[in-house]
DNA sequence: GATATATTTCAATCTACATTGAATTATATT
DNA sequence: AATATAATTCAATGTAGATTGAAATATATC
């Protein structure tokens, strides 16, 4: 895998790491909600809600909206391209059928490869 | 989702989140490595290796075996059922199904719901 | 026993970042 | 214009954890 791709990976996993912002992911998988919402049912303060929902957004994970007829209401909700990436970028990553047997190229001298690993396994 | 559950998903996101960390289970996850393969491929001394497979190990995501002749040398690998069940959290956590028309619980006084969700979307 | 080898562990240092509390911004109502 | 409301941003503080360099541990060889 590429380096950037690992970094690329990492900095999303890095977003999604947080158990607050992990729990805030969650209602947005369910469906759209609002600052208030959220805060209310997470027990967390209102800024605190925002500064993660900032985070997710510029992460491109979730997009916001304002009500039409009031605009001090924010709607959040999960973009759904951006997730459908990062379910295949896992996928690929964490796919199992990548796992093949291998030997490593180091060990002790003058011993076979099946030798090797054979033994207290 | 459990609260419980949102805390252990992010501990392990947490695991993974780590660019090095990262750099260091895509190897893994072709096969079977060693701390100096490792070490030599991704150019990370050997104790940072050490340290990363380490915390990769006490997640369970991850396994240690010595060699059966010169116990000096150590195999590292993937454990299939961990990997598993992580491919099958995520996959419930990121299941795209999960999303629902939704319409937030607040908002303005007087508006009906449809009206709402009409505007400049 | 001395030396070499592969790895692991330890601890200091530094960076990243969540949280808290305050302030600000934008919008609506009277 | 004053007041209220919903959300956002700012900055200080404290914690978590990666990295570095040194030391320790375990094993093998001579």
């Amino acid at each position: 895998m590429a380096k950037q791709a690992v970094q690329d990976l990492a900095n999303t996993l890095k977003v999604l790491d947080d158990p607050s912002r992990l729990a805030i992911f969650d209602p947005l998988m369910r469906g759209v909600q609002c600052n208030c919402e959220l805060g209310a049912s997470l027990q967390m303060p209102m800024n605190l809600i925002s500064h993660h929902l900032r985070v997710l957004r510029d992460a491109g994970l979730i997009n916001a909206r304002r009500d039409s007829t009031d605009a001090r209401w924010v709607y959040y909700s999960i973009t759904p391209r951006a997730l459908n990436q990062l379910r295949e970028r896992l996928g690929s990553f964490l796919d199992p059928q990548r796992i093949q047997p291998r030997q490593p190229s180091c060990g002790p001298r003058g011993v076979s490869a099946k030798m090797r690993i054979m033994g207290r396994g």
